[in-house]
DNA sequence: ATCCAGGACATAC
DNA sequence: GTATGTCATGGA
């Protein structure tokens, strides 16, 4: 099989309907939004040390989605199909069952956020590429925007990511080790457009690097515990935290509460009361427990689609 | 122009 | 615990 030309991922391994172009395009992870290339979505990454850029369509319909995709890589090894399918399984999070979010809080539970499910039909969560790039990546988001944290991230990756050459002659730059990051200098970091989180972004490579913070050793603990540590870093604060745990790690009980999730709780579920962030955030997970990071981005997305604050 | 962006931190009470 | 000023820059 030649890996340029277009495959699919098996069919069954996308649970319940997806919306490629808005999941994509929602900003969600904090790392760069992927490159719109003649009718692909593209993005970069490493598969068993082997570089690989993949590319990735929807055919079919929101509720009877195909993915097509194509992968141009560095130094083709075996398994890397396989690989990259996971991978992208993986990053979309194709196997969530996002009908059973829709059924747990359908209309007849009288839940409000039911509303957002017809126009948000098949959007879905992400995960970030890995860890590492996640926590870097959430840092960049704090007091950002999209546009600006995108350029800057991309600048990251191609200042101070290994650069490889795939086979049809392109350069790519993979994400920076904590090595990498962790070794350049404040001022250097903060022209990439970073700024002032240069110095955050830098002490958490360091902690990587030397082993201070084991980013995988937080998969195993509990959220709390997590979170608590997630914090103890410069520049980490609760949301940030929930961002890498969601992203990151998966943690999908997870509801990172910005300014709109803020504002947005308190005017539909608590009236306008004020409530602290702390306390939304733990109203989102109790409420909506495992889905808490659906409940979450589909607040976030209504709220911002139809204007409504 | 002038305002603000999917926060965190220091300082104040 | 809650409230306010500050942080740096680009983009609208």
């Amino acid at each position: 099989m030649r890996l340029d030309e277009e495959t699919e991922i098996p069919r069954e391994r996308i649970k319940g309907p997806l919306d490629l172009e808005s999941t994509l395009m929602s900003g969600q992870t904090g790392e760069p939004q992927w490159d719109l290339e003649s009718g692909y979505y593209a993005d970069v990454d490493e598969f068993s040390g082997k570089a690989a850029k993949y590319r990735v369509r929807q055919a079919g319909t929101t509720d009877e989605p195909h993915l097509k995709i194509t992968i141009t890589s560095e130094d083709g090894h075996p398994g890397l199909a396989e690989a990259v399918t996971d991978h992208i399984v993986r990053v979309l999070r194709l196997q969530d069952d996002l009908n059973a979010f829709y059924d747990a809080f359908d209309p007849s539970k009288g839940d409000i956020i039911s509303k957002t499910f017809g126009p948000l039909r098949g959007l879905r969560l992400m995960q970030g590429n890995n860890p590492f790039e996640s926590l870097i990546s959430s840092i960049s988001t704090q007091h950002n925007s999209i546009v600006l944290w995108t350029k800057s991230m991309k600048l990251v990756r191609n200042l101070y990511g290994r650069a490889a050459r795939l086979s049809d002659g392109s350069t790519i730059h993979l994400f920076p080790s904590p090595e990498a990051l962790a070794s350049t200098s404040v001022q250097e970091l903060e022209n990439t457009g970073v700024t002032y989180r240069a110095k955050y972004m830098i002490e958490a490579a360091r902690r990587v690097r030397d082993r201070e913070l084991d980013l995988e050793d937080l998969r195993n603990q509990d959220y709390e515990k997590a979170k608590e540590r997630l914090m103890d870093l410069p520049g980490i604060g609760p949301k940030v935290a929930d961002c890498f745990l969601l992203y990151g790690l998966g943690k999908t009980e997870a509801a990172p509460v910005d300014i709109w999730i803020h504002r947005i709780v308190r005017k539909l579920y608590f009236e306008g009361a004020s409530v602290s962030t702390e306390k939304v955030a733990r109203f989102l997970r109790e409420r909506y427990r495992s889905w808490a990071g659906y409940a979450q981005l589909y607040l976030f997305h209504y709220v911002r689609m139809t204007r409504l604050m």
